[in-house]
DNA sequence: AGACAGTGTGATAACGTTGACAGTTTTATG
DNA sequence: CATAAAACTGTCAACGTTATCACACTGTCT
């Protein structure tokens, strides 16, 4: 069993390789008549271009890749659907790498990707802020664009949000309803976004002249398990918060959950808030109070970034994005304060 | 800027352009010294070598497709964890594949399966239902195996849960509950297991000889927001039911979103259930009672059959998955009966 | 000793497409 | 009308790999 090739067609239309190729590449130069021929032909012979000869002699894959490492499925849900969405219409195609741990693997990454042979990719955190990847990636001129780096900013384009302010407004709005008592329950340490989070808590913190104790900080990983299990030990412990700020909605639904168990109402025994705006933060009740980080929009951007770069076209460096406090019922003022 | 390629491993190793080929893809008949040396040029010179070149010359990509149309991002999410995780440690990658509409595009995803010249493709429904995707791919001969087909079971390998029971079993649940008064939302009518959950339901209606009522019956998508839609139209008129049976689990989240909104509380003033265990029908609350498909198994499965196939190996053409109704707390007797 | 199976190695020709260049015709220009 | 410019078309050689075949060598079995 034979492809028909290109050969064929020309055979069929009476013309060389050449002339076809360039009629299925719309090329100038060829006359009306020889174009609607050649084009006859190829329909008569269901002709489908090899994309291997192709990628070989352009030396274009026309594939690009999404890298990631997420825990939380709506985070990478949005990422996906953003890129998607950019190359409908294009000639690229998508490869997801997801990997499994960034951390311990960044010096293997670019490898695959060169034999994956992809023209760029784009990257979600955590792999958006390795320096090893982002170098190797340099070495090996493989483009990329980036979504939701905190380091090194310069050195690829770049889909922001401010981090630090964003965490800094949904702490500030939670001291502002009267807590005093609050929780945090981390994000996983191997994410950038954690430790910008933290600052920002930490700077309303500050400006409230509230003190942060440690004890009150639990570790988490960005996984509604990983925020059930904080939540109750913070539940099991003596002295109970009056809020909790996660810094992701999937362990902000988690804590929700967790204060469910242990019959605390929401937003009456315990106020709850969580980071992003993910899907689930709609769909729970109460409706979950967050910042609203545009994931999908960053990955539009960022695949149109890695694009214009393939083709030539002038890139945009950094774009931030803006974030937004979105007020839901999942936090409220504290019940002393009625 | 030229690639390294297999040549230049050769002549640094002293040796032939096939004999590295033959180092590289581990055939026999190379010397171990020999294969030392060319390992240790092909490391010394950081060679990767051209997939493009390879597919070309093989006539096999090594990448797969999936192909879905899928409406609820969590289903989306299981599908892809499944393939992936059985596709990690192979060389397979993952190109994905969203149709906007199956129904309407039947006509033009294989051609473009051709274009991107894929070993294969895992079909989610409702691609993997549609008789003109199907007979295309056959005679285009790209291998294929299926997930959750209810037609055509024999045409290619399959994955299936037995819709119909499943269905029956939690309308018997909320039948045995004590409930008469039962609305029933639809999923998207393009996919098969629509009208098979249906046929389960009424199974179970005819049954407990329940009258079911046509108004009772909401048009839905299969996702979130259909679901609260049609929920909104069910408490809206007059004779609220006491259950609502949702064909999957984004919907009857939706429906207990429009039952706060009317003030009711679940599952004592009305009784909602789901289908699937989507991870968002553990994060509700109350959580969802629904019935369990095996989407991440099954999409393992199903990329398991599609490998088996494109290595010759012998390939299970139908394995039908266990579906298990799972009893949590969205459902309860109905308020009349205590 | 001769036949024979296997092992190790290389030369050459694909695989299907496009880039570079050259040749031929048509059209525009002074 | 001559001539330059543009439009059209074809030839040939890549692109980087592997399949096929050929050859030389090493044992092993009659």
């Amino acid at each position: 069993m034979k492809r028909t090739t290109i050969v064929d067609v020309g055979r069929l239309a009476g013309v060389s390789a050449k002339t076809v190729s360039r009629v299925l590449n719309d090329e100038p130069h060829v006359s009306p008549a020889v174009k609607q021929r050649v084009r006859e032909a190829a329909d008569a012979l269901d002709y489908h271009p090899n994309v291997f000869a192709q990628a070989l002699v352009r030396r274009k894959s026309n594939m690009i890749g999404l890298i990631y490492e997420n825990p939380s499925p709506s985070y990478v849900v949005e990422l996906q659907r953003g890129v998607l969405e950019r190359l409908t219409g294009e000639r690229y195609k998508l490869v997801v790498i997801p990997i499994r741990s960034v951390q311990d693997h960044a010096g293997e990454v670019v490898g695959m990707l060169r034999s994956a042979a992809l023209d760029g990719v784009v990257l979600a955190p955590p792999a958006s802020d390795n320096p090893i990847i982002l170098n190797q990636l340099k070495d090996a001129r493989i483009l990329c664009a980036r979504i939701a780096p905190t380091r090194l900013i310069d050195m690829a384009p770049s889909n922001l949000i401010d981090d630090v302010a964003a965490a800094r407004e949904i702490a500030d709005y939670v001291i502002g309803l009267g807590h005093r008592e609050i929780a945090i329950i981390r994000g996983d340490p191997t994410h950038a976004s954690t430790e910008a989070r933290m600052l920002g808590y930490t700077q309303a913190f500050y400006k409230a002249d509230i003190e942060l104790r440690l004890e009150r900080i639990e570790p988490g990983l960005f996984t509604f398990d990983s925020g059930l299990a904080a939540a109750r030990d913070i539940f099991a412990r003596g002295d109970r918060p009056t809020a909790i700020l996660a810094q992701n909605d999937d362990m902000a639904v988690g804590a929700m959950m967790a204060a469910r168990e242990f019959g605390l109402s929401i937003p009456d025994d315990v106020s709850v808030v969580g980071f992003d705006d993910s899907e689930m933060s709609r769909i729970t009740w109460p409706r979950l109070t967050t910042v609203r980080q545009p994931v999908f929009e960053m990955a539009i951007a960022a695949t149109e970034m890695l694009i214009a770069q393939l083709e030539g076209r002038d890139v945009t460096a950094r774009i931030t994005h803006p974030h937004e406090l979105l007020i839901r019922e999942s936090a409220a003022p504290p019940r002393s304060l009625g």
